[in-house]
DNA sequence: ACTTTTGACTAACATTTGTTAGGCTAACAT
DNA sequence: ATGTTAGCCTAACAAATGTTAGTCAAAAGT
């Protein structure tokens, strides 16, 4: 009863950890099994179908991202606060399930042509949200005059980069990742000078 | 003759824009000898193998960055000169052949054995030249006093994301992509102040 | 004690995969 | 004219793939 539930769950993680790895359709129902100590056949008292594993980790995983900007644009005004906010939850989401992130991130695309459409619509609405955000500091003089497009996929491309190079037992605690990524992309590489009043620490 | 290196060429070409697109695993060798209105076996007057294409493509890539910021080195001497001069480089292999590029970028993972480590070996070498620029600035008091590695692969997430959605056909050049990216990362998003004597256009 | 459920197994399936062998045709070289 | 080769074809193969069917032992529920 409870075996069941677990078994399922150690599938699913399984996968996505090898799946991240070495991508999904290099990934076999063998491949899985065999790390479980069982045989492929006996996958499929726990799941529907190696589609079902790919669907459920993509979807669950883009609700999160879609949740956790609604929240902050609930909670939060000003804009700087609010993008520093999202970078925050949003490596907070990369970094607590890194197996599942990576395949969001990287095999959505063995997705079925209906799906697919789905969830590019998901990740399209959550980058329009980022973009909004960008926009209200252009307009509020907060942030420079940029392309907002260009600003919205480079910052989103920098914050996904830390799922391939973070680890769980690391030196930097996803809140210090996300506070220097905040600070990266808000200030950028160059040496800040004391004359400049908007500097933050 | 002339057609035998053309149809050679032709079949790079579009494993490469199957392989960016859907996977290399779930591309197959009927898929790429359907685009070309041909067998799959008649691949094989042209070409040694499938994984032959993804390692040709791969180290050819891997050889180009190399080659890259190399030449940098070679020729300047400010580091953020040299930075945006590599970043500049980086985008102009990227969107040059925006096909092997991605192929480069995602489907490294489905080398065998020994063509990963020596490929995974190669970025190392590459992401240490960055590293080594970046080292060079803060040294010098150009750059902020960040965390070297953080700031290495960050800079190289932002500039690789544009691989994604760069479009042969859109409004911006691979030159002023370079020099947006190069402002983005060095000054970052915050607007700033004409006080900031650093401050560059 | 008896029945049901859980979770695994073996065996097998239909497809799909990368690849090889061998043959045909047209162009080219001598 | 004759031999060669470039470029494709059909046929086929062995291996691997996702999945289904049917069986069985142990645990749980009654």
């Amino acid at each position: 009863m409870e075996t069941q539930i677990n078994r399922r769950k150690q599938i699913f993680e399984t996968a996505a950890r090898l799946i991240r790895r070495k991508g999904y359709e290099a990934t076999t129902m063998r491949d899985i099994a065999s790390e479980l100590g069982i045989e492929a056949a006996s996958l499929y008292h726990h799941i529907k179908s190696k589609e079902q594993i790919l669907d459920l980790i993509c979807f669950d995983m883009a609700l999160k991202f879609s949740n956790a900007i609604n929240e902050v644009n609930d909670i939060y005004f000003n804009s700087e606060e609010k993008l520093r906010m999202c970078i925050h939850e949003h490596v907070k989401i990369l970094t607590e399930n890194p197996e599942n992130a990576g395949v969001f991130l990287t095999a959505w695309r063995s997705l079925q042509e209906e799906q697919l459409t789905k969830f590019i619509k998901l990740r399209n609405d959550y980058e329009q949200g980022i973009k909004q955000i960008i926009r209200e500091g252009v307009d509020e003089d907060i942030f420079d005059n940029v392309d907002l497009k260009f600003a919205t996929l480079s910052i989103l491309s920098t914050i996904n980069g830390v799922n391939e190079w973070y680890k769980q037992d690391g030196e930097m605690t996803p809140t210090q990742i996300a506070i220097k990524l905040g600070d990266f992309i808000m200030g950028g590489l160059r040496k800040k000078l004391v004359t400049d009043l908007n500097y933050k620490p």
